[in-house]
DNA sequence: CCTTGCTGTGTAAACCTTTACATATAACGT
DNA sequence: ACGTTATATGTAAAGGTTTACACAGCAAGG
């Protein structure tokens, strides 16, 4: 049965007895052939275990049915939830999915790239902020494309993610109902249009609450847990330090939850944290952290969604589709000590 | 420039007015083209952006330059180092990363097998301990493969990973040396053979202790942060309890610390606990989790030569390399307390 | 019985490469 | 000047599909 070299669909029709366009539409369009036909094919195919090669198929349609998955960072805790969305979206219409890690290799995106212009996949899903094709970016021929989780700051992607604003904003809003004034954000400085839209919802709740630029502190990281853990060093050198840190993602608050803990104060007691994501591990700190929860799935299954709507009509109908997250209260924020410097 | 349609190497040619078959010896073979020729197609080449098609390279020559690497959950921390270490040494030799996820589900392992049946892939990575084909494994027509991470059961794979026994006798021990008899070992029921190894490991150390099967507490959870956490429920129910905890994994230990830390114990003080894998977030924990550091990128690396040479000699010449890990001392582990029930 | 239309099947071109083989030109030795 | 060899290029086949077009057989309608 198993044989060096793979079935084609030439030896099914030599089994049974057709030609191989026959074959084909048998395969492709039942209906089109003769039941007693088919029946004769369908054995053929059992006998020799004949699939049909996509690479075959794909050179002469011009096009494939796999979706090609970009990231830079796979370790990302985001990333696998929202990989499952796409992936169960993409299944349901027929699409399977490949995924290219880049880690920020401008060599590595090019590699992809030629994958693409291959047609060796239909369409892109980027999962980072910024073309990964170095140079060519500007004129690369993609195929439909959507960004995911962040905007695509070049390039004018449709893009599915959070709404960052409104969810920083609620992170804030917390904090000031709680009665803390004196909030640092600590931010993420790489050009990351989710991380300044962030910093945007800090600032539009501080200002709601006219709550003046002087108890404002902004600092800047790269979104590690590392950065988090400076951030708090940085602050402790400067002779005010706020009650409440809102981080720009859950790095960053792990981060600063550590530094904080290392220095002795306890977290709500001391210093209130909020952080942005719900990554998986932020359920198991101590004390769990209070931040404001990604719809991975949803956004996973949306952003396939609409890139196979790309696929059959060629425009996207949106060019943005923001959902709405969720503030998860978990332990590590309460209300202000009064008795603090 | 930036036409619709992808040039070819037709439309080099015409430019360069040459051949196509000189236009593909230019890219392939430069020497053996006349000097003037090969400008005049590199020209070309520029002025058309023409990139060749990957497709109909690989159709044409029955092999591509890709790898398929194929792991069960992405989102597995030791994935994504190992995947580094993978990537680094396939471009150094001119091969591409493919990533495919199965959330071990056969329909989608099928998928990928066709993708490898049409030589869209040269060879195959398997980041999971079976062979995630389904039915249709025993007869799968495989391009060369190696496992990785842990041993593939079926299917007579060789294997690059940790030496898992040796990795569980330096925990085990470390605990017996600071006094510790009575180690509960908190398994994986799942059927992995790297858990069973580690286990043997547990077993071996108590061994040559001389530490009696009556000392031995061993319960099988699923290596989860949960089936840790619920280990220790479990422990608290029985009228005895260990000292110390070894653990599978790292997330097991991580969930056993949860547990104990809930129940209002400290670590290492009350009990000690070890974990194995050295995922990024042991470090981070409260206490820093004492472990066995598999060497992730340094597995990725050996089992991409592994494979590259299983592709240009056809025979492997090991069929298991194992690699040995090192005991990672951190803050979860102490002597155990004298005073205790 | 002839035309028309439908159903089922086959033939061959096309998708884009690579490369064995053939051919043309140049270089060389005698 | 001629045969031999090396060098550079072109021609065409092959790889496994899909599908437009052509064709054959047959039923229906006149």
């Amino acid at each position: 049965m198993s044989n060096s070299t793979p079935a084609t669909i030439e030896d099914v029709a030599r089994i049974a007895n057709v030609s191989i366009a026959t074959v084909s539409r048998a395969i492709h369009m039942p209906e089109k052939v003769a039941n007693s036909t088919r029946l004769k094919v369908n054995q053929a195919i059992a006998v020799t275990g004949y699939t049909t090669n996509a690479m075959a198929r794909s050179l002469r349609l011009g096009r494939s049915n796999m979706i090609l998955v970009v990231a830079p960072d796979i370790g990302d805790p985001n990333f696998s939830n929202i990989l499952i969305g796409l992936e169960n979206e993409a299944r349901a219409h027929g699409y399977g999915i490949l995924i290219g890690h880049t880690q920020n290799d401008a060599q590595r995106g090019l590699e992809y790239l030629k994958f693409l212009n291959s047609n060796q996949a239909a369409g892109l899903i980027l999962f980072t902020g910024i073309l990964p094709f170095g140079h060519q970016t500007m004129t690369a021929r993609l195929p439909p494309s959507v960004g995911v989780f962040e905007p695509v700051f070049n390039g004018g992607i449709p893009y599915v993610g959070v709404d960052d604003i409104a969810g920083a904003r609620k992170a804030v809003d917390l904090l000031i109902a709680e009665g803390h004034r004196k909030i640092a954000f600590i931010g993420d400085s790489r050009t990351r249009l989710a991380y300044s839209r962030r910093r945007m919802g800090y600032e539009a709740g501080m200002d709601a609450a006219e709550i003046g630029e002087d108890l404002r502190i902004v600092l800047d990281g790269d979104g590690t847990i590392e950065s988090g853990r400076l951030a708090v060093e940085q602050l402790f050198m400067r002779d005010t330090l706020p009650t409440a840190f809102m981080c720009v993602n859950d790095q960053t608050a792990i981060g600063v939850m550590i530094g904080l803990k290392t220095r002795g104060y306890d977290i709500p007691g001391d210093f209130s944290v909020t952080g942005f994501d719900d990554v998986p591990q932020a359920v198991f700190m101590t004390p769990s952290l209070t931040t404001i929860r990604q719809p991975r799935t949803a956004i996973g299954k949306h952003a396939m969604a609409l890139l196979l709507e790309l696929l059959s009509d060629g425009q996207p109908t949106e060019t943005e589709i923001l959902l709405l997250p969720d503030l998860v209260v978990r332990n590590s924020v309460s209300a202000p000590s009064r008795i603090r410097r």
